[in-house]
RNA sequence: GUCCCGUUCGUCUAGCCAGGUCCAGGACACCGGGUUUUCAUCCCGGCAACAGGGGUUCGAAUCCCCUACGGGACGCCA
């Protein structure tokens, strides 16, 4: 590694939706990597997708991460002197970067519509022959181009990508990998909206940002070569690209909330430890070494080595991450240990929340605990509860919550308001009897067909709790059946 | 389909780079036993893996090749 810079590096979540435990991963191995080399970590937000954009996701991921007390040098929380620290903030600059590009001849417009790409992709699907933009608006005369713009025909920028000859590049772990240009495509750099592609805002950033180790996810390998040929139009150097493994479901394939619970607030609330989170991460391909399991990040810290991260990709067990817990648990003192229950447990705002929605049905106070206990609990026993509504099938009643948990899942702003919205639309569509809907999902969120107000209960409870327990319920009905 | 990456107990992994000390070590889970008036903790024990084949070598989990399997990517997503 280069000994001359300073380590920089970055993380570059995309603000879409829940932190996710693979976001803290990664920000685990660069935290630790910067701080060992006295470098300095960046926190970068890629929000360049218009349309998975979830105006709230940048805020919850600044509180994941410090709830897990991993922190950033620059951002654009804290500032620093490579900013702004939002990719929409700086369109500009790729802008610019990109009619640079263009003028070199290393880009072109394209103008080929959607339809088009799209047909082109299922022809060849069809016939089985090679994937890939066909080059079609690749030489296009300026004339044609210019009248084109002039017309306002929406186009997109291109990378001209080599026609032969291989493309090397280096993964610290894995070493050269060589791709064959004739598997590379003409990537978009500037879709037709104006925003430019991950590919290039994060190039262009990289090398702004004078980042010296990208250290990413597995499934960014077979980009790299299209960032390295784009280092190269630039006549930039490269970082170093440092691949870790990905974290897995059970059955291998790239962890999903699907299958898996994957939100750091899932956790959280839940009352996983950070140190617990943060020591089970760190066994997800690295080992201490010396049969030591449970350790510190500031232990993690002076022993840690890219040497000894393992390649195979690792299966997230929450059974393990639990003993882990525990054994974080057992070692709190007196006072954390009710601090921490005092504050993720019965901390006054939760309590507040609950004031109203409690209060009536209580005759005496020792019946809090009991009769609410699902206010405080992650996952419910469902034994013994009739959740399927009579007359409806498990598939169609499926069916209904697996679409529920779509809407939830894309709500932006948990909210009494919201959730009643999409509650009455899913209804009206449905159109079940009221309670054919709304007594199977109290059952599902509440384990009890006693609890106050559906929609107020479901608002307090929080998105993950939510729609960790309708997932679960599902699984349990499918299981039971 | 094409390309790329990977492969040690069910799971996380040590060992592999510098081949012998590995009939493969630790941990989770599981099973059994003990301590505990219950439960949990804790302690002890057990089960369980080098994907397959070929090569190199006196000797291979370790080096090389092939195959299989798993995964990822092939988007106006990141």
């Amino acid at each position: 590694m280069d000994q001359q810079k300073k380590v920089r590096v970055r993380i570059a979540p995309s603000p879409t939706g829940d932190p996710h435990v693979g976001l803290a991963y990664i920000t685990l191995f660069n935290y630790v990597f910067s701080k060992q080399n006295a470098g300095e970590l960046v926190l970068r937000i890629e929000d360049t997708d218009r349309t998975r954009y979830r105006r709230s996701s940048e805020e919850r991921i600044i509180r994941s991460l410090n709830w897990l007390n991993l922190k950033w040098d620059e951002g654009p929380d804290v500032g620093g002197k490579f900013g702004p620290y939002r990719q929409s903030e700086r369109l500009d600059i790729y802008k610019k970067y990109a009619e640079d590009l263009i003028s070199k001849g290393k880009a072109y417009r394209c103008f080929c519509t959607p339809e088009r790409l799209s047909q082109m992709r299922q022809k060849q699907k069809d016939e089985g022959s090679r994937f890939g933009y066909d080059g079609k608006c690749r030489n296009l005369s300026s004339e044609k181009v210019n009248s084109l713009l002039a017309q306002k025909t929406p186009s997109v920028v291109r990378l001209k990508m080599p026609e032969d000859g291989v493309i090397p590049i280096r993964d610290h772990l894995r070493g050269v990998i060589e791709i064959d240009a004739s598997q590379l495509d003409d990537q978009i750099l500037i879709k037709s909206d104006g925003f430019p592609t991950y590919h290039l805002a994060n190039v262009v950033d990289d090398h702004l940002m004078q980042i010296t180790h990208v250290i990413r996810a597995e499934e960014w390998i077979s980009s790299t070569p299209k960032h390295v040929v784009l280092y190269q139009a630039f006549s930039w150097p490269e970082p170093e690209f440092i691949h870790l493994p990905l974290l897995r479901n059970q059955d291998r394939s790239k962890i999903s909330k699907r299958k898996n619970p994957t939100s750091l607030d899932f956790y959280r609330r839940k009352g996983v430890l950070p140190e617990a989170m943060l020591n089970f991460l760190a066994l997800m391909g690295w080992s201490y070494g010396e049969d030591k399991e449970i350790f510190s990040l500031d232990q993690m810290l002076e022993k840690f080595s890219f040497k000894n991260v393992s390649l195979g990709g690792p299966i997230f067990d929450i059974q393990k991450l639990l003993w882990l817990n525990q054994q974080y648990i057992q070692d709190l003192s007196e006072d954390s240990f009710i601090k921490h229950i005092q504050k993720n447990l019965f901390n006054e705002g939760y309590l507040r929340n609950l004031y109203s929605l409690t209060k009536s049905r209580l005759n005496s106070f020792d019946q809090f605990v009991d009769k609410f206990s699902f206010f405080f609990s992650g996952e419910l026993d469902y034994q013994g509860l009739s959740i399927l509504p009579k007359n409806r099938s498990l598939t169609d009643f499926k069916k209904v919550i697996k679409n529920l948990l779509e809407r939830l899942d894309n709500l932006d702003n948990w909210d009494e308001k919201n959730l009643k919205e999409i509650f009455q639309n899913q209804l009206q569509e449905i159109a079940w009897k009221p309670k054919e809907y709304y007594m199977p999902i109290r059952l599902m969120t509440t384990g009890t067909k006693d609890s106050p107000p559906l929609v107020e209960t479901l608002a307090v409870l929080g998105s993950e709790i939510v729609r960790y327990r309708l997932q679960n319920s599902l699984t349990y009905l499918s299981k039971k059946a």
